[in-house]
DNA sequence: CATCAACAGTACCGTACGGTACGGTTCGCC
DNA sequence: GGCGAACCGTACCGTACGGTACTGTTGATG
């Protein structure tokens, strides 16, 4: 998992409204989108509606506060301040697997997802750039500040960071993330998540490890 | 592009109704799973709404009408009669990923993903198995058929055939497809699966092609 | 021509939701 | 104590949608 601020950090609401986002975050895992409803937010967060615009203008405007929200709780941490072996090369990937998995995984950030998917049609995708933007982009900065520290110790072989990145992420995660969010029961899925990003380290070595990265599994 | 049937093949529904389902799919295309309404499905089609209720039962029944619809005309073919070369083998793969990264990037592929993960939440995720179930499995098959026949031509090397199709698919698509779902401009990134699916086929032979399947680029 | 089934078009109903308005209450501030 | 801002709870409004009922109209069959 990744790492969670202890602390909501004050992002843009005030604690009152983040409470308030927090019981929307609640309801909209639990009953999806169609249970998202202001007199429902309202109720579970002991507010009134009028609050709610008030706060966020509308309802478009609340799902973009929910969606800033989450992401202002999922903190990337740098784990490349050591200098890197072929050892701690290859465990500090698998562990960056196990984090991607479960972040995508995890109840609220489906919930989210599918919320924007479902409005990527309407609303010229503003809430799905939003999530590329605080979600992918944040999560791949730490993969790519490791890869590079992988090539700069000689380790990996790349031209381009974002191809090797993609590669990466393609043979982490396939289509388990799609096949999640069409709602494919996880519990059967969820469970293998090591064993899944060792495989998937051990192939992305074979394609971007140098010769002096090989670690005998 | 995969193989349309020339003639819908009458699958479930009389032709009257295929132009319904028809003209619901161009209308999910164009205005999203709002714009769907039954009386809008009514008007679109120059049919009444009680002929709807009368064919699909309620609006989920239309839904799933139109899923399958909709997989009845994607047919997929197969490209393993001849006996694999290593050349041959390289063709079919790419030929494979670039009709795969075609279909995932249709606007009614598109359309009908992000109606199913919208309804996910819902109803147990019924319209996401079909989806599942017709669309991946079945391409999954031609795939899975073209991989064993490069095994028994000796020119792959794998245990599961399941894993290395997940492999094949990951490092074909990665995040592209869901980058697409959410909406994020698919006109800059689509004109070069060519490339894409050329990139991936080559990871692939260099994770589980035997040595007599190398080729030259 | 009479009959009957299928269907289009439309009017209608109940409900649920987004958004607004208002009375009552709490709490900080002078 | 008096005042005003923030806010809760609720009532309210307009609209849009799912689903049903009704009235023709067509077209095939005997």
């Amino acid at each position: 998992m990744l790492q969670l601020a202890a602390y909501p950090h004050q992002p843009d609401y005030s604690p009152r409204q983040n409470d308030v986002l927090d019981s929307a975050l609640r309801l909209l895992v639990d009953g999806g989108e169609k249970a998202l409803t202001t007199a429902g937010v309202a109720r579970a967060a002991n507010c009134s509606k009028e609050s709610l615009y008030k706060w966020f203008g509308d309802r478009d405007g609340l799902l973009s506060a929910m969606i800033g929200f989450q992401a202002s709780k999922v903190r990337t941490f740098d784990d490349t301040a050591e200098t890197l072996t072929a050892v701690t090369l290859q465990e500090h990937l698998v562990l960056f697997a196990r984090d991607l998995l479960e972040v995508l995984a995890g109840d609220v950030s489906l919930a989210l997802n599918r919320l924007a998917i479902g409005q990527a049609s309407r609303d010229g995708s503003k809430l799905g750039s939003m999530l590329q933007e605080r979600g992918r982009r944040q999560i791949g900065k730490r993969a790519g500040a490791l890869l590079e520290a992988g090539r700069d110790a000689g380790l990996l072989v790349f031209g381009d960071r974002d191809d090797a990145y993609d590669t990466l992420y393609g043979l982490i995660v396939s289509d388990l993330h799609l096949r999640m969010l069409l709602g494919e029961d996880s519990g059967r899925l969820v469970k293998d998540f090591g064993r899944r990003g060792e495989k998937a380290v051990s192939a992305f070595l074979r394609l971007y490890g140098s010769e002096k990265s090989s670690v005998q599994s």
